[in-house]
DNA sequence: CGATTCTTTGAAAACAGTCAATCTGTGTGG
DNA sequence: CCACACAGATTGACTGTTTTCAAAGAATCG
């Protein structure tokens, strides 16, 4: 279970663990299972968790005044689930997240969180190329959001994220690209037709 | 000059640095003037400075294949500007970034601020505080840009950073919110008309 | 001033959204 | 095993918002 979290940050590290050291981070971290449509983060209310999702697929999305849910963030296993701002700062949320298959967590709270960045350098040095890849797909996110077209956002997610095609249903990706169902679905038709 | 970045970095880490500490920090910034229109970085090459805008006004910019400009960030003094992805991954830059009015910096390399993070865990945990912020602005801006009509994107600007509008041109402030320089005017009306 | 840059305004076109109906596939219960 | 229900995807017609193009009007700076 906690293999692809070691994997993980081996991974972004560029470096090898030691067993010593994953102790500590075992030790943080909680599995926790959450079926298809089940809730993690209610907004409203504070983001207690970092989660690494060791299996299945999530999402965090936000409702608007009308009603209507946008998408924020769509993640697969291997990648982590948070409200940063509501876990970082301690304050309410305005996102929901939730299970979108059933899923395998691996989580932690913020006592847990800051503690292990005092334990280990190495999960200190994730922590922060996690902040920065962050930002950076926020950054991309951002350029793709206010300056492509419904075609371009659709075909900026097929390279971007090809894997998301089947595990996501079409209507989701199309609002994480701020589009409507329709839209997306004539969209797709004209892409495919060439 | 370098009391503005010592007063920042005071504030974000929420405690006094010890001037034996911000040594290190001085050593590794620059002082480094801009001119208005001046380019602190081109598309196509590295972003090789983390820059700290002791005065001035600075903004980053993609172009799109249509020729049209795309403004992804707009910063005062007090805030930093980079090509983040660029910068820490060493990676040409899809962006640019110029000087909108004449602008005092204070710009570090990718070795110095690694040298840096080592040399200061001040430093480390203002710039771990740095990206988090930056991810988490970053979250507000993608859900306003795919949520948010003209007329509430421009609202959200108003009330999100009304110091911009006596700093920039009502031009830029469009392109940064994903608008046309003519929507953002007849938007502007409509609001100031009430 | 004169020149450049920025903003406003108008009219037309394009794009995406809305509403409503139909279609498709999948899973469930009789 | 079939029939039905349900969720998701597609299609059509229409609406509304934003863009585009073009021109005129302010504002700013050397």
């Amino acid at each position: 279970m906690y293999d692809i979290l070691r994997k993980y940050i081996d991974r972004v590290t560029s470096a090898v663990i030691t067993d010593e050291e994953f102790v500590y981070i075992e030790q943080a971290f909680d599995v926790r299972k959450v079926k298809r449509k089940q809730f993690l983060l209610h907004e409203g209310s504070v983001c207690r968790y970092m989660s690494f999702i060791a299996s299945g697929a999530m999402r965090q999305y936000s409702i608007d005044n009308s009603g209507n849910e946008h998408i924020t963030t769509l993640a697969l296993e291997g990648w982590w689930i948070s409200d940063r701002g509501s876990f970082y700062n301690v304050t309410p949320s305005r996102y929901n997240i939730d299970a979108v298959e059933d899923s395998t967590l691996l989580v932690a709270n913020l006592e847990r969180i800051n503690l292990l960045k005092e334990q280990s350098l190495t999960f200190l040095k994730m922590a922060h190329i996690l902040d920065q890849n962050h930002s950076i797909a926020a950054q991309k996110r951002i350029e793709a959001s206010v300056s492509y077209s419904a075609e371009e956002k659709y075909n900026y997610l097929v390279q971007a994220h090809p894997e998301f095609f089947n595990r996501f249903p079409q209507s989701m990706l199309a609002s994480y690209l701020g589009l409507t169902p329709e839209t997306m679905s004539r969209v797709r038709k004209q892409v495919l037709s060439r």
